[in-house]
RNA sequence: GGGCCGCUAGCUCAGUGGUAGAGCACGUGACUUUUAAUCACGGUGUCCUGGGUUCGAUCCCCAGGCGGCCCA
């Protein structure tokens, strides 16, 4: 309820529609009717009898009762014509004096964009051949008592339509189209992953140990049992420990929250989906996610080549395949001019030296296994605009990946880019408990010299892998930036429909 | 964290050291197949906030807020 401040403040705009309220009150019109009878939605109603001629809709006398916001009014003065939509549709009304009875046409006269009216008639194409309903029933259903954007340029500031996504999906249908494309890509990605016999399940969101990624984590805290939880920064680790326990083909999809900075490419909470596999390993894993990206693209966009910016991207396989140290020396050779040999990226000096080299500050404390994955980031990431694979990775970066048996500074790990970013990440698991111990124990090394996005030691799932994990592959892919890809929408916000924002004072 | 840019009417945007404008939206009147309806007439306001300079600040300066882009 307004207190009496808002009162003075309020604009003429606001006082004229609560004042269209407050008549409509007089007249004893109900002014929030709990529901409507539809025989359609706007959009059943534009998809069914959309395209018909004039002649066959004045043939056939379709009646129809349906309802939506009213987004554009033309009065004539004895008729007017309204603009319904039902959020995915629009739809004229025509509605004339001589149609509606009297105490409707003052309703009409009270009705202001953006309000919700029910409607009853039938269907005709005016002389200008637009789809109609000819109205010869209209119900108030609720009111609109703040100015909506306008329709003609819509909503443009981007902090509004973030803040206030309702205002952005009622006058941009651009933007619902976004995240009906995102409901197809995930209902894709669950129907390609449930055909081929992957259960999926719910992990915790709250965990003891926030583990399965190199991330820092949001806490919080249970009273009950006063202990700290976290979000999780992975699912990871709890869909390995159901492998252990014979689900042998599992994924999941759910947010993510890591406590990092916000970018075109990061939001705070993010979708991820990932799934592990039983007998497999990444090279399996690489085909299979070529298939899955097709069908999903297949799915949510009718076709596999698709315009990002400037750029156009073919999502047809193969992908291509860059081994990740061969990368970063061809990337460095050239921005040197001198041939970078494969042993300056494994040898501590050597790649302290070239990091220097190339200018780039890299955190200390860094093994040439993190220094590699700095100069991919600043050198190559970006140039990955068609579907690439990256792999073989440093071990050092990769403590829950198996290790090549010709090279344990490598695992058998790979990196998804398209469009510039990384869009998934997939690895041969690591099943050897001793190993694995070894790795969470270099990890908290790692923390000890101040590297608060190491891994954190997790007896039980290293308990989980003494009781035996089969060979297993394992895959996350990014959602929100498969989408971003999908819609050509150049910040991660876009496909979110609330994306973490600093609090406004209002 | 750093740099650059933005914040003016409900929306989209101009603009100025002398208290502010356009289009759309809105109001009144006309109009019973229009469609960015049209025609006539008429209001829009914490110029993001606070401080400073100045006779006078929406504008210049300083600090802050929120947002965007780029970089780390």
């Amino acid at each position: 309820m307004a207190d009496a401040q808002d009162q003075t403040s309020e604009n003429e705009l606001i006082a004229q529609r609560r004042a269209n309220l407050a008549e409509l009150q007089r007249l004893g019109v109900a002014t929030y009717p709990h529901a409507f009878a539809r025989t359609h939605a706007v959009h059943d109603l534009v998809a069914t009898y959309g395209d018909r001629s004039a002649e066959v809709l004045a043939g056939t006398e379709v009646r129809t009762a349906t309802a939506g916001r009213i987004l554009a009014i033309r009065s004539f003065g004895k008729a007017s014509f309204l603009v319904l939509s039902d959020g995915r549709a629009r739809v004229q009304v025509y509605l004339r004096q001589d149609s509606l009875t009297e105490r409707e046409f003052q309703v009409l006269k009270l009705l202001d964009f953006g309000d919700f009216v029910g409607v009853e008639g039938k269907l005709f194409r005016t002389r200008t051949g637009e789809f109609t309903i000819w109205a010869d029933r209209l119900e108030f259903l609720a009111k609109c008592l703040l100015p909506l954007p306008e329709k003609w340029h819509g909503l443009q500031d981007v902090e509004i339509r973030y803040r206030q996504r309702y205002l952005d999906l009622v006058v941009n249908p651009d933007s619902r189209q976004v995240f009906e494309t995102r409901a197809k890509v995930l209902a894709a990605f669950r129907r390609f992953l449930t055909e081929r016999g992957y259960l999926e399940v719910e992990t915790p969101m709250m965990q003891p140990i926030a583990g399965g990624a190199l991330a820092r984590p949001f806490v919080t805290h249970h009273n009950a049992l006063d202990i700290d939880l976290y979000l999780r920064i992975a699912p990871e680790l709890y869909l390995k420990r159901l492998v252990v326990g014979g689900v042998e083909r599992v994924f999941d999809i759910n947010k993510n929250f890591r406590n990092e900075g916000i970018s075109t490419q990061h939001n705070p909470e993010f979708t991820m989906l990932e799934f592990y596999q039983a007998y497999s390993d990444y090279q399996e894993l690489m085909a299979l996610t070529e298939e899955m990206i097709a069908f999903v693209a297949r799915e949510a966009v009718g076709g596999l080549d698709i315009e990002y910016g400037a750029q156009r991207l073919s999502l047809a396989a193969p992908f291509g395949r860059l081994r990740l140290r061969d990368a970063v020396r061809a990337a460095a050779s050239t921005r040197l001019g001198r041939e970078v040999a494969e042993a300056e990226l494994r040898e501590i000096g050597a790649a302290t030296a070239l990091a220097d080299a190339l200018g780039l500050d890299v955190p200390g404390g860094a093994g040439p296994g993190k220094i590699v994955m700095e100069i991919f980031e600043a050198l190559v990431e970006a140039s990955l605009i068609q579907p690439t694979f990256v792999y073989d990775y440093p071990t050092e970066v990769s403590p829950l990946s198996k290790q090549r048996d010709d090279d344990p500074d490598t695992v058998e790990r790979f990196e998804l880019y398209v469009g510039g970013f990384e869009v998934a990440n997939a690895f041969s698991e690591l099943n050897d408990p001793a190993e694995q111990r070894r790795r969470f124990e270099a990890q908290l090394a790692e923390r000890q010299r101040g590297d608060d996005e190491a891994h954190r030691m997790d007896e039980d799932y290293v308990r989980a892998l003494e009781y035996g994990l089969p060979p297993t592959g394992g895959e996350g892919v990014g959602i929100d930036r498969l989408v971003m890809l999908f819609t050509n929408r150049p910040s991660i916000r876009d496909v979110i429909l609330f994306p973490l924002m600093k609090p406004k004072a209002d």
